[in-house]
DNA sequence: TAGATTGTTAATCGATTAACAATC
DNA sequence: TAGATTGTTAATCGATTAACAATC
């Protein structure tokens, strides 16, 4: 199969060209141009252009862009015009918070199992599904077709997991984790490390207070 | 005062460093090369010496890095030698997931107040913070020191609440909402969109599956 | 047809990697 | 001192922006 590498910048920007077409439409708006999209999104026309072009052409001369065609079609590059059955592990705090994101299920991201380790929460529902206990994970993955692992779970027992997954053939994992898994190549894993994400912001603050001194 | 400019693909790197030299510390580890550290890290031995020249020479010809000194130097690089008061705006799964969030507190982020619209949950305490109205936000904002404010509520909530946080002088917004905030330019936005996320971990896999046809 | 705007090539800019002299 | 490894300059690579011919 043929593989016109796509740069990491470029996929990263599709969702958001999914989010503003998304907006577009429900604005009623059926056609866009680079130029406007573009002053829109606080970027440039030409690297929306070149953006899409890794994909194929989806404007037209003279016209522009058709909001819903783009939408459509940026959607299925992404992937959202499957069913992608998920399940968490960790039910704590937050992943309870990510079960009860209606977003995800609109988009095909579907929950189908939720585990975690303390037996307190065995069986309390959330989200309509029952709490399990990890020890039940390797059964369930033989016995279900999930597709992505979101792993809530704190560091060495998501390290443990995470190898757990990768024997029952989990190709992708939603890493919340504080660390980097160590998978192998074709375990695809999506990290979202938010203490990292906050110490950004805390420099970027830093940093101005040192430029403008205001004491 | 003068600014060096460095790049936000160095600034993203840097609590990546700190991660890995807090573990070194852990496995008390004195001191690293860029060579090794650069193994673990999965990067490049110069790439790690180029990041870490723009803020200065923290090693030693011959000796490597001190762990140790490293360390906390990159610590202080990221703000987190002063405590930075932080408030969480909706007080539903995410907002309460991040309020319990330990490691925070420990990096000098310390949650002051927690607010949601919800009259329901008003006076329910959520680590040892009662839950308070959206409508007393102005109030608290003028008679309490706030550096962050860390938003979790639905998008159209959440515009309207970054411009009155934006009114009573809060300068930087850690911003989980589905939107991109309009603020002023000296307003430091952090965004965590997670269907983004989510999406690109989709796209990855559609991929692979197109690559490796498996039927 | 004329005007608008794409798709795409070329130019520029920035970030990463390589190389090496400085020095502990 | 010799060996190791940094700090830093130079070379390469990749990504963004600009320009423009193609075409709706």
């Amino acid at each position: 199969m043929e593989t016109k590498q796509i740069s990491k910048a470029v996929i990263k920007r599709l969702p958001r060209y999914y989010r503003y077409l998304g907006e577009l439409m429900e604005d009623n708006v059926e056609r866009i141009s680079s130029n406007e999209l573009s002053k829109k999104m606080h970027t440039t026309a030409s690297q929306i252009r070149q953006d899409l072009n890794n994909f194929g052409g989806f404007g037209q001369q003279g016209y522009g862009y058709n909001v819903h065609y783009l939408y459509t079609e940026i959607g299925k590059i992404l992937g959202l015009d499957t069913v992608h059955p998920m399940i968490i592990l960790g039910a704590g705090n937050l992943g309870q918070a990510l079960a009860n994101y209606v977003d995800f299920e609109k988009r095909g991201f579907r929950l189908v199992g939720i585990f975690d380790v303390n037996p307190v929460l065995e069986g309390i529902a959330v989200r309509g599904l029952e709490i399990q206990m990890l020890s039940e994970l390797p059964f369930f993955l033989r016995e279900n077709n999930v597709e992505i692992a979101i792993l809530t779970l704190p560091k060495n027992k998501a390290k443990e997991m995470a190898d757990i997954l990768v024997e029952n053939g989990i190709k992708a994992i939603w890493n919340f984790a504080h660390l980097d898994l160590e998978t192998p190549d074709d375990v695809i894993v999506e990290n979202v490390h938010l203490s990292e994400s906050l110490m950004t912001l805390s420099y970027n603050l830093s940093k101005y207070r040192q430029e403008h001194v205001d004491k």
